[in-house]
DNA sequence: TAAAACTTGCAACATTATTGCAAATTTAGT
DNA sequence: ACTAAATTTGCAATAATGTTGCAAGTTTTA
């Protein structure tokens, strides 16, 4: 499964990509820098998850989620893997209980209208509150 | 100008923050922490700058907008400093040329529905593309 | 104007991210 | 299956970013 993942987007396979990939088809909510080390622990460097998750940000594997603060999270979502390149028009929740980050690919970001002069080109969108698990 | 917002926010009237203030109410664009100390320079230490602004977050004053990449930008929003209180449910624009954040307090963001079991609390809200300066 | 309250700068420290290079691993060609 | 070429990894060094405690300085209050 990782192995197809990562053949198919050309790049070599490696413990340390099948491990990381592993961890995001595990889950399905998003990660950040700091879980993945946790959970690779020794086996890797540091340096190696920045270089991983790096590599897969450029093809399309994951994308970056954003965030009030600070943080970066990366998700692995459904569609895109599946096709091999970006969909990530879709809202992600982040839930106040649990603190979990989801991408919720079946609900669309709606167009808005801009004031004029404006051309938009790319949307994001983040719903925050209580996510199905914790209700 | 500046003196009225920190007064009423019961904040002390000092030189850094009527700095940090005088500096938000000349861009219109959103601020990062590398800005403000690039303007800044040599007046105060980095750490004043961060407290200044940690504080204007506390108080109301400027509000946290979410960034793809890891960065984080201030902004002031016209609206929200003159009743002090924050209204921050309007769409924030990246404009991918000039690479200003800019307010867009007059676009709301639009309620989308969401999976059984989701509740929602807060959203946000980004588009990116040519703003109007730049087109 | 003096005391109390608050803010600032400094120094030290913690965390997070980036780069070059040599060693190790993976891939591709035969 | 074996070897050369290409790619990836770990290490070390460095940079950038953010945090804390405390003493000195400034602002506010009465």
């Amino acid at each position: 499964m990782t192995d197809d993942i990562l053949k198919k987007n050309k790049l070599s396979v490696t413990d340390g990509r099948k491990k990381i990939l592993d961890l995001f088809l595990a889950r399905d909510g998003a990660l950040a820098h700091a879980d993945i080390e946790r959970y690779t622990g020794e086996m890797f460097d540091r340096v190696t998850v920045y270089r991983t998750l790096q590599t897969f940000v450029e093809k399309g594997i994951i994308h970056l989620i954003p965030t009030t603060d600070n943080s970066i999270l990366y998700a692995l979502c459904k569609e895109n893997c599946e096709e091999g390149h970006h969909h990530d028009n879709h809202v992600h929740f982040i839930c106040d209980v649990c603190n979990k980050t989801i991408c919720l690919d079946d609900v669309t970001i709606p167009k808005v209208k801009l004031p004029k002069g404006f051309t938009p080109n790319h949307s994001e969108m983040m719903v925050s509150g209580i996510c199905a698990d914790c209700k």
